[in-house]
DNA sequence: TTTATAGATGATTTTAACTCATCTATACTA
DNA sequence: TAGTATAGATGAGTTAAAATCATCTATAAA
């Protein structure tokens, strides 16, 4: 096409304003760019698009024809990449109730900080709305999830609040809270596995079950019981020394978090974001 | 908006033809410009457009999404403009048999002949297709028509085909073909006038009557017969010795050729056409 | 009439766009 | 499984398009 793009689009503010002077300030232009745009395109299609009367402009025929073109056309790509300057500044994730409230959510603050401009926002449960562009964090069967996709294989351990005794294993029974997911088709928690590393087979434990790691957590520091569970989702509350080990070794599991097909996401935020969680939770 | 429209139009040749170096060709340009620009893209958008692995490229979904904007943005656009130089390459005209036959049709060779690159259509009838875009020529009465919209007014003369020997009016009876115009609100023919001009009120004239100037001129040049009628249309003939005048003196007349809303015609093929229509018909 | 404003026009300057040279990764070929 | 050819990325340098400035004209407003 022999016609420049830009003359068009100065055209099309032009004719939209009715006035070069108009054009040139929505343009950021003086106006006898404008002048000089569209006198040049009016050579180079041999059609006169305005009609002018000394300082007075209306368009032509042709020109109100070419006008609905160019605005229709320029309209379309306009609302199009705002769309796209909007989801390249924003960041959805939805994941489970137990990261988002234990890892993103706290930490969602230092990342709006780092990288000023995107903002974050952070949603848990089915995929409450099912827009795309929506980042999902799941939890879910190491050995059937593609290896680039996972995010942190889990290991386990047990924890207890901050200022708990050890506890004495052979002695008397002891109260542990643990995870059964609610989805049966995830592998269980490996506490049989914890337990042979850490040669306490044959302990008296009391277990209660929860369906969500982070409800055991909160309430075994509340009632200062034992906690088995993700070492994961207890980073955090280690570092600020409101949980603590006790010595026992962490076993791993084939639980994992990971985002389907995660090279698919194209926005630079979530690339960005995603290696920053990734950051945050390697150890 | 912050990115450029060429940018855009490289990352929709890109998208289409899934390939930089076929955009480039297809644009003119070379594969690094495109480069050049979708990066530019993706960086102001903050969105990855393309997936690159190596020399292979997949649009991204916000590619795929983007690309739909654009192609259908610039189609249409486009489409317009294709439209816009197909009208300014192309002069259509309808007017009056007489006319056409006699000035026009004969002189088109010419007109595009000095003006490469337009194309003249001439037709004549009640407008042949209502198609916007073309030049009506009419014949109407000057006194009720807008002054700048006049192209010729018409003046009257007697002629008749180059052997004849000069009339003797006041002897014998003198056959004369002169037109009844079929819109009967025209002015007619100034007859009367030319007599009184003249000085030739009572000679014995035998009139007889064609509806067109065409026919009553070609039928007189047959016949050896005199014809009254207007200077425009033998312009030519006389100029090519197939018609002579007698000596007598032209009477102007309220009849002229017009373009209806002259100043309307926007293209600039109509107006230069125009132009050299009137430098045709003027003496 | 005077003044202010919008646009036209031509010369000059600035900036954005394009190319060139170089490099990497991948597909094809032998 | 090198060897060659091709597509694209990257950075520096060049060019051409686009913007401005200065000047001028026509018109609307005061």
């Amino acid at each position: 096409m022999q016609v420049s793009l830009q003359a068009l689009k100065a055209f099309e503010a032009a004719a939209r304003r009715g006035s070069f002077k108009l054009a040139a300030d929505e343009l950021s232009l003086t106006p006898t760019a404008i002048s000089h745009h569209i006198s040049n395109l009016e050579g180079r299609l041999n059609v006169n698009l305005f009609h002018r009367q000394g300082r007075r402009i209306a368009l032509t025929k042709a020109g109100i024809r070419l006008a609905e073109a160019t605005s229709d056309g320029f309209r379309k790509i306009e609302n199009s990449l705002e769309e796209l300057v909007a989801v390249g500044s924003k960041v959805r994730v939805t994941t489970t109730s137990s990261l988002a409230a234990m890892i993103l959510i706290p930490s969602q603050n230092e990342f709006e900080q780092i990288n000023p401009g995107i903002s974050v926002e952070i949603s848990t449960g089915e995929s409450i709305d099912n827009q795309s562009y929506t980042i999902p964090i799941r939890f879910g069967d190491a050995t059937a999830i593609e290896a680039s996709d996972i995010i942190k294989s889990e290991s386990f351990n047990v924890f207890g609040a901050s200022g708990m005794k050890p506890p004495s294993w052979s002695n008397e029974p002891v109260t542990l809270f643990t995870t059964e997911w609610k989805n049966k088709t995830l592998p269980d928690s490996p506490l049989e596995a914890w337990l042979t590393i850490n040669g306490l087979e044959g302990s008296n434990i009391k277990l209660k079950k929860f369906d969500q790691e982070l409800f055991g957590i909160q309430q075994a520091m509340a009632e200062n019981v034992l906690v088995f569970c993700s070492t994961t989702l207890t980073k955090r509350l280690l570092e600020a020394n409101l949980l603590q080990q006790f010595g026992t070794q962490p076993v791993k599991s084939d639980l994992c978090y990971y985002v389907p097909n995660k090279r698919s996401f194209e926005t630079r935020s979530a690339v960005r974001f995603l290696d920053w969680v990734e950051g945050l939770l390697s150890p």
